[in-house]
DNA sequence: GTCTATATATGGATAGAC
DNA sequence: GTCTATCCATATATAGAC
Protein backbone atom coordinates (compact mmCIF):
# COMPACT_ATOMS: atom_id res chain seq x y z
CA UNK A 1 0.00 0.00 0.00
CA UNK A 2 3.05 2.54 0.41
CA UNK A 3 3.70 2.23 -3.34
CA UNK A 4 1.82 4.13 -5.29
CA UNK A 5 2.29 1.89 -8.43
CA UNK A 6 0.62 -0.65 -6.37
CA UNK A 7 -2.46 0.93 -5.97
CA UNK A 8 -2.02 2.09 -9.78
CA UNK A 9 -2.20 -1.60 -10.23
CA UNK A 10 -5.16 -2.35 -8.11
CA UNK A 11 -7.07 0.41 -9.91
CA UNK A 12 -5.96 -0.66 -13.46
CA UNK A 13 -7.38 -3.96 -12.40
CA UNK A 14 -10.35 -2.92 -11.07
CA UNK A 15 -11.33 -0.72 -14.04
CA UNK A 16 -10.40 -4.05 -16.85
CA UNK A 17 -12.62 -5.89 -14.13
CA UNK A 18 -15.42 -3.41 -14.36
CA UNK A 19 -15.44 -3.36 -18.34
CA UNK A 20 -15.68 -7.13 -18.98
CA UNK A 21 -18.04 -8.02 -16.00
CA UNK A 22 -20.45 -4.79 -17.86
CA UNK A 23 -20.19 -6.38 -21.31
CA UNK A 24 -20.42 -10.42 -20.02
CA UNK A 25 -21.94 -10.04 -16.59
CA UNK A 26 -20.25 -12.15 -13.59
CA UNK A 27 -20.54 -15.45 -14.80
CA UNK A 28 -19.00 -15.65 -17.75
CA UNK A 29 -16.02 -13.41 -16.87
CA UNK A 30 -12.79 -15.47 -15.78
CA UNK A 31 -9.95 -14.53 -13.71
CA UNK A 32 -8.08 -16.04 -16.07
CA UNK A 33 -9.47 -13.61 -18.58
CA UNK A 34 -8.86 -10.51 -16.07
CA UNK A 35 -5.76 -11.42 -15.32
CA UNK A 36 -4.60 -11.88 -19.16
CA UNK A 37 -6.55 -8.20 -19.79
CA UNK A 38 -4.63 -6.54 -17.36
CA UNK A 39 -1.52 -8.15 -17.99
CA UNK A 40 -0.76 -9.81 -14.38
CA UNK A 41 -0.20 -13.00 -13.72
CA UNK A 42 -3.53 -14.98 -12.60
CA UNK A 43 -2.71 -15.39 -9.18
CA UNK A 44 -2.22 -11.52 -8.17
CA UNK A 45 -6.19 -11.22 -8.18
CA UNK A 46 -6.30 -13.61 -4.96
CA UNK A 47 -2.99 -11.69 -3.55
CA UNK A 48 -4.79 -8.49 -4.64
CA UNK A 49 -8.55 -9.10 -3.92
CA UNK A 50 -8.89 -12.49 -2.21
CA UNK A 51 -11.38 -13.97 -4.56
CA UNK A 52 -13.07 -12.87 -7.70
CA UNK A 53 -15.91 -12.35 -5.43
CA UNK A 54 -14.51 -9.55 -3.56
CA UNK A 55 -12.93 -7.92 -6.74
CA UNK A 56 -16.11 -7.83 -7.63
CA UNK A 57 -17.44 -5.98 -4.63
CA UNK A 58 -15.07 -3.90 -4.04
CA UNK A 59 -15.53 -2.52 -8.32
CA UNK A 60 -19.50 -2.16 -7.19
CA UNK A 61 -18.84 -0.27 -3.68
CA UNK A 62 -16.15 1.93 -5.24
CA UNK A 63 -18.33 4.54 -7.23
CA UNK A 64 -22.08 5.04 -5.92
CA UNK A 65 -23.13 8.04 -5.29
CA UNK A 66 -24.27 9.30 -1.82
CA UNK A 67 -27.55 11.20 -1.62
CA UNK A 68 -25.18 13.14 0.89
CA UNK A 69 -23.57 14.39 -2.38
CA UNK A 70 -26.66 15.28 -3.68
CA UNK A 71 -27.84 17.03 -0.41
CA UNK A 72 -25.51 19.67 -0.56
CA UNK A 73 -25.59 20.51 -4.02
CA UNK A 74 -29.51 21.43 -3.63
CA UNK A 75 -28.83 24.04 -1.00
CA UNK A 76 -27.48 25.72 -4.09
CA UNK A 77 -31.62 26.32 -5.00
CA UNK A 78 -34.57 27.74 -4.47
CA UNK A 79 -37.46 26.39 -5.70
CA UNK A 80 -38.27 22.47 -5.57
CA UNK A 81 -38.39 22.54 -9.19
CA UNK A 82 -34.86 23.60 -9.41
CA UNK A 83 -33.79 21.17 -7.01
CA UNK A 84 -35.21 18.37 -8.87
CA UNK A 85 -33.06 19.69 -11.70
CA UNK A 86 -30.12 19.70 -10.02
CA UNK A 87 -30.42 15.82 -9.07
CA UNK A 88 -31.66 15.20 -12.53
CA UNK A 89 -28.12 16.51 -13.78
CA UNK A 90 -26.70 15.50 -11.30
CA UNK A 91 -27.11 11.86 -11.68
CA UNK A 92 -27.30 12.02 -15.44
CA UNK A 93 -23.76 12.79 -15.51
CA UNK A 94 -22.95 10.25 -13.04
CA UNK A 95 -24.19 7.86 -15.21
CA UNK A 96 -22.67 8.85 -18.26
CA UNK A 97 -19.59 9.12 -16.81
CA UNK A 98 -20.21 5.35 -15.38
CA UNK A 99 -21.80 3.83 -17.53
CA UNK A 100 -19.98 0.14 -17.23
CA UNK A 101 -20.69 0.72 -12.94
CA UNK A 102 -24.35 1.69 -13.95
CA UNK A 103 -24.86 -1.65 -16.33
CA UNK A 104 -23.07 -4.01 -13.14
CA UNK A 105 -25.66 -2.07 -10.48
CA UNK A 106 -28.54 -2.19 -12.36
CA UNK A 107 -27.96 -5.84 -13.53
CA UNK A 108 -27.30 -7.30 -10.07
CA UNK A 109 -30.24 -5.32 -8.59
CA UNK A 110 -32.33 -7.60 -10.71
CA UNK A 111 -30.68 -11.02 -10.12
CA UNK A 112 -31.08 -13.44 -7.24
CA UNK A 113 -27.60 -14.30 -7.18
CA UNK A 114 -25.20 -12.79 -3.68
CA UNK A 115 -28.00 -11.48 -2.18
CA UNK A 116 -26.37 -9.70 0.33
CA UNK A 117 -24.90 -7.49 -2.62
CA UNK A 118 -28.51 -6.94 -3.92
CA UNK A 119 -29.97 -6.14 -0.15
CA UNK A 120 -27.43 -3.80 0.00
CA UNK A 121 -27.84 -1.94 -3.13
CA UNK A 122 -31.48 -1.89 -3.04
CA UNK A 123 -30.90 -0.15 0.29
CA UNK A 124 -28.31 2.41 -0.78
CA UNK A 125 -30.71 2.99 -3.85
CA UNK A 126 -33.66 3.79 -1.51
CA UNK A 127 -32.36 5.95 0.23
CA UNK A 128 -31.26 8.24 -2.77
CA UNK A 129 -34.49 7.34 -3.65
CA UNK A 130 -35.99 8.84 -0.67
CA UNK A 131 -33.75 12.13 -0.75
CA UNK A 132 -35.76 12.59 -4.24
CA UNK A 133 -39.21 11.97 -3.15
CA UNK A 134 -39.03 14.25 -0.29
CA UNK A 135 -38.60 17.15 -2.99
CA UNK A 136 -41.78 16.18 -4.95
CA UNK A 137 -43.15 15.89 -1.45
CA UNK A 138 -41.98 19.29 -0.57
CA UNK A 139 -42.96 20.81 -3.70
CA UNK A 140 -46.66 20.00 -3.51
CA UNK A 141 -46.80 20.56 -0.14
CA UNK A 142 -45.54 24.15 -1.08
CA UNK A 143 -48.45 23.94 -4.05
CA UNK A 144 -45.34 24.34 -6.58
CA UNK A 145 -46.12 21.06 -7.77
CA UNK A 146 -49.79 19.10 -8.86
CA UNK A 147 -50.67 16.65 -6.71
CA UNK A 148 -49.01 13.76 -8.41
CA UNK A 149 -48.09 10.15 -8.00
CA UNK A 150 -45.13 10.69 -5.89
CA UNK A 151 -43.06 7.50 -6.34
CA UNK A 152 -43.99 6.56 -9.93
CA UNK A 153 -42.52 10.33 -10.71
CA UNK A 154 -39.44 9.45 -8.88
CA UNK A 155 -38.84 6.20 -10.29
CA UNK A 156 -39.13 7.87 -14.01
CA UNK A 157 -36.88 10.21 -13.69
CA UNK A 158 -34.56 7.03 -12.83
CA UNK A 159 -36.23 4.74 -15.47
CA UNK A 160 -35.49 6.70 -18.43
CA UNK A 161 -31.49 7.82 -17.11
CA UNK A 162 -30.81 4.41 -16.77
CA UNK A 163 -32.46 2.98 -20.00
CA UNK A 164 -30.53 6.05 -21.88
CA UNK A 165 -27.49 4.89 -19.99
CA UNK A 166 -27.33 1.24 -20.77
CA UNK A 167 -29.13 0.83 -23.79
CA UNK A 168 -26.13 2.25 -25.71
CA UNK A 169 -26.33 -0.17 -28.48
CA UNK A 170 -30.72 0.35 -28.72
CA UNK A 171 -30.46 3.97 -28.45
CA UNK A 172 -27.68 3.87 -31.49
CA UNK A 173 -29.84 2.28 -34.19
CA UNK A 174 -32.88 4.45 -33.30
CA UNK A 175 -30.64 7.53 -33.42
CA UNK A 176 -29.32 6.67 -36.43
CA UNK A 177 -25.57 7.34 -34.97
CA UNK A 178 -22.68 5.83 -36.61
CA UNK A 179 -21.05 4.79 -33.47
CA UNK A 180 -22.09 4.50 -29.59
CA UNK A 181 -19.79 6.85 -28.67
CA UNK A 182 -21.92 9.45 -30.48
CA UNK A 183 -25.11 8.15 -28.00
CA UNK A 184 -23.11 9.57 -24.98
CA UNK A 185 -21.20 12.97 -25.86
CA UNK A 186 -21.56 16.22 -24.17
CA UNK A 187 -24.26 17.51 -27.01
CA UNK A 188 -26.78 14.99 -26.00
CA UNK A 189 -25.91 14.52 -22.59
CA UNK A 190 -27.93 18.17 -22.77
CA UNK A 191 -29.90 17.04 -24.99
CA UNK A 192 -31.41 14.71 -22.50
CA UNK A 193 -31.02 16.77 -19.47
CA UNK A 194 -33.29 19.46 -21.56
CA UNK A 195 -35.89 16.90 -22.04
CA UNK A 196 -36.12 15.93 -18.72
CA UNK A 197 -36.94 19.26 -17.81
CA UNK A 198 -39.71 19.45 -20.23
CA UNK A 199 -40.94 16.18 -19.29
CA UNK A 200 -40.85 17.14 -15.44
CA UNK A 201 -42.17 20.66 -15.96
CA UNK A 202 -44.97 19.72 -18.16
CA UNK A 203 -46.22 17.07 -15.61
CA UNK A 204 -45.84 18.78 -11.85
CA UNK A 205 -46.07 21.95 -12.86
CA UNK A 206 -49.76 23.53 -12.66
CA UNK A 207 -50.52 25.36 -16.07
CA UNK B 1 -44.89 -34.60 -31.08
CA UNK B 2 -47.87 -36.23 -31.56
CA UNK B 3 -47.91 -37.14 -27.86
CA UNK B 4 -49.51 -34.00 -26.45
CA UNK B 5 -48.38 -34.42 -23.30
CA UNK B 6 -44.54 -34.33 -25.15
CA UNK B 7 -45.33 -30.93 -25.70
CA UNK B 8 -46.74 -30.30 -22.09
CA UNK B 9 -43.79 -31.34 -20.18
CA UNK B 10 -41.45 -29.15 -22.96
CA UNK B 11 -43.95 -26.06 -21.84
CA UNK B 12 -42.85 -27.02 -18.09
CA UNK B 13 -39.24 -27.17 -19.02
CA UNK B 14 -39.59 -23.89 -20.75
CA UNK B 15 -41.33 -22.15 -17.54
CA UNK B 16 -39.27 -23.63 -15.00
CA UNK B 17 -36.12 -22.93 -17.11
CA UNK B 18 -37.35 -19.31 -17.59
CA UNK B 19 -37.53 -18.55 -14.44
CA UNK B 20 -34.58 -19.95 -13.39
CA UNK B 21 -32.60 -17.75 -16.17
CA UNK B 22 -34.38 -14.54 -15.01
CA UNK B 23 -33.59 -15.38 -11.34
CA UNK B 24 -29.71 -15.70 -11.76
CA UNK B 25 -28.69 -15.33 -15.25
CA UNK B 26 -27.66 -17.47 -18.35
CA UNK B 27 -24.34 -18.41 -16.76
CA UNK B 28 -25.06 -19.13 -13.02
CA UNK B 29 -28.01 -21.86 -13.95
CA UNK B 30 -27.05 -25.51 -14.59
CA UNK B 31 -28.68 -27.68 -16.43
CA UNK B 32 -28.48 -29.86 -13.65
CA UNK B 33 -30.81 -27.54 -11.44
CA UNK B 34 -33.20 -27.49 -14.60
CA UNK B 35 -33.63 -30.93 -14.69
CA UNK B 36 -34.39 -31.25 -11.20
CA UNK B 37 -36.50 -28.42 -11.08
CA UNK B 38 -38.74 -29.87 -13.65
CA UNK B 39 -37.65 -33.62 -12.18
CA UNK B 40 -36.42 -34.59 -15.36
CA UNK B 41 -33.16 -36.57 -16.01
CA UNK B 42 -30.57 -34.30 -17.06
CA UNK B 43 -29.95 -35.79 -20.14
CA UNK B 44 -33.77 -34.64 -21.46
CA UNK B 45 -32.69 -31.30 -21.63
CA UNK B 46 -30.16 -32.35 -24.89
CA UNK B 47 -32.69 -34.83 -26.35
CA UNK B 48 -35.47 -31.63 -26.02
CA UNK B 49 -33.69 -28.83 -26.77
CA UNK B 50 -30.07 -29.96 -28.57
CA UNK B 51 -28.19 -28.03 -25.90
CA UNK B 52 -28.57 -24.98 -23.13
CA UNK B 53 -27.92 -22.44 -25.13
CA UNK B 54 -30.77 -23.80 -27.71
CA UNK B 55 -33.50 -24.25 -24.77
CA UNK B 56 -32.32 -20.66 -23.75
CA UNK B 57 -32.96 -19.10 -27.65
CA UNK B 58 -36.54 -20.79 -27.47
CA UNK B 59 -37.02 -19.34 -24.17
CA UNK B 60 -36.58 -16.19 -25.48
CA UNK B 61 -38.42 -16.44 -28.98
CA UNK B 62 -41.60 -17.49 -27.67
CA UNK B 63 -43.10 -14.48 -26.25
CA UNK B 64 -41.98 -11.54 -28.00
CA UNK B 65 -44.47 -9.35 -28.83
CA UNK B 66 -45.15 -8.65 -32.54
CA UNK B 67 -45.69 -5.56 -33.68
CA UNK B 68 -48.13 -6.46 -35.73
CA UNK B 69 -50.48 -7.04 -32.86
CA UNK B 70 -50.18 -4.04 -31.31
CA UNK B 71 -50.58 -2.40 -34.87
CA UNK B 72 -54.28 -4.15 -35.76
CA UNK B 73 -55.95 -2.96 -31.97
CA UNK B 74 -54.40 0.61 -32.80
CA UNK B 75 -57.03 1.01 -35.36
CA UNK B 76 -59.81 1.13 -33.39
CA UNK B 77 -58.58 4.73 -32.02
CA UNK B 78 -59.46 8.05 -33.43
CA UNK B 79 -57.02 10.08 -32.19
CA UNK B 80 -53.04 9.65 -31.82
CA UNK B 81 -53.36 10.14 -27.67
CA UNK B 82 -55.80 7.16 -27.65
CA UNK B 83 -53.61 5.12 -29.75
CA UNK B 84 -50.21 5.69 -27.85
CA UNK B 85 -52.48 5.22 -24.74
CA UNK B 86 -53.45 1.92 -26.32
CA UNK B 87 -49.71 0.65 -27.18
CA UNK B 88 -48.62 2.10 -23.15
CA UNK B 89 -52.12 -0.12 -21.97
CA UNK B 90 -51.16 -3.35 -23.71
CA UNK B 91 -47.22 -3.36 -23.25
CA UNK B 92 -47.92 -3.04 -19.39
CA UNK B 93 -50.04 -5.60 -19.42
CA UNK B 94 -47.78 -8.31 -21.48
CA UNK B 95 -44.66 -6.88 -19.31
CA UNK B 96 -46.98 -7.58 -16.20
CA UNK B 97 -47.85 -10.76 -17.33
CA UNK B 98 -44.46 -11.58 -18.32
CA UNK B 99 -42.01 -10.27 -16.12
CA UNK B 100 -39.40 -13.41 -15.81
CA UNK B 101 -39.32 -13.19 -19.94
CA UNK B 102 -38.54 -9.06 -19.48
CA UNK B 103 -36.05 -9.27 -17.37
CA UNK B 104 -34.49 -11.91 -19.28
CA UNK B 105 -34.50 -9.86 -22.53
CA UNK B 106 -33.72 -6.62 -21.08
CA UNK B 107 -30.45 -8.35 -19.28
CA UNK B 108 -29.70 -10.09 -22.82
CA UNK B 109 -29.46 -6.49 -24.40
CA UNK B 110 -27.24 -5.21 -21.95
CA UNK B 111 -24.64 -8.35 -22.94
CA UNK B 112 -21.90 -8.71 -25.16
CA UNK B 113 -22.54 -12.68 -24.72
CA UNK B 114 -24.30 -14.41 -27.68
CA UNK B 115 -24.46 -11.23 -30.02
CA UNK B 116 -26.53 -12.85 -32.47
CA UNK B 117 -29.49 -13.47 -29.86
CA UNK B 118 -28.55 -9.46 -28.68
CA UNK B 119 -28.39 -8.62 -32.02
CA UNK B 120 -32.20 -10.17 -33.09
CA UNK B 121 -33.68 -8.65 -29.70
CA UNK B 122 -32.30 -4.97 -30.77
CA UNK B 123 -34.11 -5.67 -34.02
CA UNK B 124 -36.95 -6.42 -33.02
CA UNK B 125 -37.34 -3.77 -30.21
CA UNK B 126 -36.44 -1.95 -33.07
CA UNK B 127 -39.17 -2.60 -35.18
CA UNK B 128 -41.99 -2.20 -32.14
CA UNK B 129 -40.25 0.87 -30.93
CA UNK B 130 -40.62 2.50 -35.23
CA UNK B 131 -44.13 1.78 -34.65
CA UNK B 132 -44.62 3.60 -31.62
CA UNK B 133 -42.46 7.04 -33.14
CA UNK B 134 -44.55 6.42 -35.81
CA UNK B 135 -47.32 7.60 -33.74
CA UNK B 136 -46.05 10.25 -32.01
CA UNK B 137 -44.42 11.80 -35.57
CA UNK B 138 -48.20 11.92 -36.86
CA UNK B 139 -49.40 13.40 -33.90
CA UNK B 140 -46.98 15.89 -33.95
CA UNK B 141 -47.81 16.55 -37.82
CA UNK B 142 -51.64 16.65 -37.31
CA UNK B 143 -50.79 19.47 -34.48
CA UNK B 144 -52.27 16.91 -31.80
CA UNK B 145 -49.14 16.54 -30.12
CA UNK B 146 -46.61 19.62 -28.96
CA UNK B 147 -43.24 18.99 -31.13
CA UNK B 148 -41.75 16.87 -28.24
CA UNK B 149 -38.58 15.16 -29.11
CA UNK B 150 -39.77 12.04 -30.65
CA UNK B 151 -37.37 8.75 -29.98
CA UNK B 152 -36.42 10.21 -25.92
CA UNK B 153 -40.29 10.34 -25.57
CA UNK B 154 -41.16 6.38 -26.54
CA UNK B 155 -37.89 5.42 -24.88
CA UNK B 156 -39.37 7.12 -22.01
CA UNK B 157 -42.39 5.20 -22.00
CA UNK B 158 -40.63 1.64 -22.22
CA UNK B 159 -38.56 2.76 -19.86
CA UNK B 160 -40.69 2.90 -17.06
CA UNK B 161 -42.64 0.38 -17.99
CA UNK B 162 -39.90 -1.52 -17.81
CA UNK B 163 -38.25 -0.89 -14.44
CA UNK B 164 -41.86 -1.11 -13.22
CA UNK B 165 -41.60 -4.41 -14.44
CA UNK B 166 -38.05 -5.43 -13.92
CA UNK B 167 -37.53 -4.09 -10.23
CA UNK B 168 -40.13 -5.68 -8.37
CA UNK B 169 -38.15 -5.82 -4.97
CA UNK B 170 -37.19 -2.12 -5.63
CA UNK B 171 -40.61 -1.04 -5.93
CA UNK B 172 -41.72 -2.89 -3.24
CA UNK B 173 -39.77 -1.20 -0.87
CA UNK B 174 -40.50 2.16 -1.98
CA UNK B 175 -44.17 1.82 -1.83
CA UNK B 176 -43.90 -0.06 1.31
CA UNK B 177 -45.70 -3.45 0.12
CA UNK B 178 -45.07 -6.71 2.01
CA UNK B 179 -44.75 -8.91 -1.02
CA UNK B 180 -43.40 -8.51 -4.39
CA UNK B 181 -46.69 -10.02 -5.96
CA UNK B 182 -48.90 -6.80 -4.53
CA UNK B 183 -46.30 -4.55 -6.65
CA UNK B 184 -47.96 -6.31 -9.62
CA UNK B 185 -51.82 -6.57 -9.05
CA UNK B 186 -54.46 -5.19 -11.16
CA UNK B 187 -54.94 -2.00 -8.79
CA UNK B 188 -51.07 -1.72 -9.26
CA UNK B 189 -51.46 -2.04 -13.20
CA UNK B 190 -53.97 0.11 -13.47
CA UNK B 191 -52.68 2.88 -11.09
CA UNK B 192 -49.16 2.38 -13.77
CA UNK B 193 -51.36 2.83 -16.90
CA UNK B 194 -53.07 5.90 -15.32
CA UNK B 195 -49.78 7.75 -14.05
CA UNK B 196 -48.69 7.02 -17.42
CA UNK B 197 -51.96 8.71 -19.24
CA UNK B 198 -51.13 11.79 -17.03
CA UNK B 199 -47.48 12.07 -17.65
CA UNK B 200 -47.77 11.70 -21.30
CA UNK B 201 -50.69 14.05 -21.78
CA UNK B 202 -49.20 16.62 -19.72
CA UNK B 203 -46.23 15.69 -21.97
CA UNK B 204 -47.75 15.94 -25.38
CA UNK B 205 -50.86 18.14 -25.70
CA UNK B 206 -50.64 21.44 -26.20
CA UNK B 207 -52.49 23.55 -23.46
C1' DG C 1 -38.03 -41.92 -24.41
C1' DT C 2 -35.34 -42.51 -20.30
C1' DC C 3 -31.46 -43.36 -17.63
C1' DT C 4 -26.43 -44.19 -15.97
C1' DA C 5 -21.91 -43.52 -16.62
C1' DT C 6 -18.47 -41.02 -18.47
C1' DA C 7 -15.67 -37.99 -21.61
C1' DT C 8 -13.93 -33.60 -21.71
C1' DA C 9 -13.38 -28.83 -20.67
C1' DT C 10 -13.05 -25.08 -17.78
C1' DG C 11 -13.65 -22.80 -13.71
C1' DG C 12 -11.53 -20.66 -8.90
C1' DA C 13 -8.12 -21.04 -5.75
C1' DT C 14 -3.65 -21.97 -3.67
C1' DA C 15 0.89 -24.34 -2.28
C1' DG C 16 5.29 -23.55 -2.68
C1' DA C 17 9.51 -22.12 -5.41
C1' DC C 18 11.84 -17.96 -6.50
C1' DG D 1 5.40 -9.63 -5.03
C1' DT D 2 5.41 -12.88 -8.75
C1' DC D 3 4.98 -17.12 -11.05
C1' DT D 4 4.23 -22.23 -12.21
C1' DA D 5 1.99 -26.20 -11.41
C1' DT D 6 -1.69 -28.40 -9.61
C1' DC D 7 -5.82 -29.52 -6.81
C1' DC D 8 -10.51 -30.02 -6.92
C1' DA D 9 -15.14 -28.79 -8.05
C1' DT D 10 -18.40 -28.33 -11.45
C1' DA D 11 -19.90 -27.58 -16.02
C1' DT D 12 -21.99 -29.43 -20.73
C1' DA D 13 -22.76 -33.01 -23.57
C1' DT D 14 -23.24 -37.67 -25.18
C1' DA D 15 -22.53 -42.84 -25.82
C1' DG D 16 -24.77 -46.67 -25.07
C1' DA D 17 -27.75 -49.82 -22.12
C1' DC D 18 -32.56 -50.50 -21.33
Amino acid sequence: MQDPRINDKREDILDIAERLFAEQGFEAVSVREISREAEINIAMISYYFGSKEKLYEEIIKRKLISYKELKQGVNAFDTELEKLMFVAATVTQAFFKNRNFQKIIFREMSLNQRTHMADYLIEHMHQNFQFITDIVKRGIRKKEFKPVEVELTVMSLFAIIRMYTTSGTMICKITNKNSVEDVYDEKQRLRLIKFLRDLFTAHLLPQ
